[in-house]
DNA sequence: TTTGAAATGTTATAACATAACAATTTCATG
DNA sequence: CATGAAATTGTTATGTTATAACATTTCAAA
């Protein structure tokens, strides 16, 4: 469990291998991301945005950072609630070949887990039968309920 | 390959059968679902029912029916795309323990397939790993490009 | 220091979805 | 058949998510 600040430096470090430029911004966006708990959504992070940063920000400043980071990798967007994270491996490699979000519909929160590789040999066996073709990392989101959310 | 009215027939079955009443409305939209070759937004679909059933409809009508249709397993909804279609297994058993969707970014069109039973338990595996319950079949959305595109 | 690409600011609007309440239909029961 | 509760549909309004379009500023390379 690194820090904000340590977080935030590795994330400038992997934009700059990959070409990104990681301005203000976004840096403030990612760190709104960052220190929340669960998933947020666009508007709910241009509120704290402009509470914390920058009073008359707009939507498209809160996209435009947001696509940024998702682009990066540094971000990721659950299609299934509209919502937004950081990823949870910006301080490790992050070299799988996949990712599997499991959202907890009692709770709201987020587990994110690369997909392991039984799991993705799988799916390609699946995608090779159709002939399908995959260009980038499969982001799957399944729903249920979490294990703290089970006890209870 | 049945035909629509078939189909259709099979679906009001099947909703016998879950409980579920398949009015008149319901079976309307169903139809237009059936008649696309690939999926829809809730408001091409609205257009469409007003131009061939209803001038006056309004959204709620087609969301009403949507959330009914995909209750009972006759349509899905693709969270990715914002997307509904028609399940393309309303006649056959559709036993499965969860769905594939392969989207092609270059078509728009949408695959449907069971997802196989290794994947399955492949998932499984990490789920359990991680304590987490799954209440309804996943339904895993995969971009990429189809077999057609691709030689193109 | 020019200069052009990238990023940001700003206004407006498009696209997706649901809340709330009224009216009607359905259907089991008396 | 009468009738009342539950489900469906009609209708109006609004909430939520996301992007188009164009002006302005920033920034790094030539
Ligand atoms: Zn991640
Ligand atoms: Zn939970
Ligand atoms: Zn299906
Ligand atoms: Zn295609």
């Amino acid at each position: 469990m690194s820090g904000l600040s340590q977080t935030l430096t590795r994330a400038e470090q992997r934009c700059q291998q990959q070409g990104g430029r990681m301005t203000t911004q976004r840096k403030q966006v990612l760190a709104l991301l960052l220190s929340q708990a669960g998933p947020q959504s666009a508007y709910q992070l241009l509120a704290q945005f402009k509470h914390q940063y920058q009073a008359n920000a707009q939507p498209p400043t809160i996209y435009r950072a947001l696509d940024f980071l998702v682009q990066q990798g540094l971000a990721h967007r659950l299609s299934s609630t509209n919502q937004y994270l950081a990823c949870g491996h910006i301080t490790c490699q992050h070299d799988h070949q996949g990712t599997l979000f499991l959202l907890c519909d009692t709770c709201g929160g987020v587990q994110e887990t690369p997909l392991l590789k039984g799991a993705v040999s799988q799916l390609q066996q699946q995608l090779g039968r159709e002939g399908f073709q995959v260009q980038h990392e499969p982001l799957l989101e399944i729903h249920g309920r979490c294990a703290s959310c089970a006890v209870a």
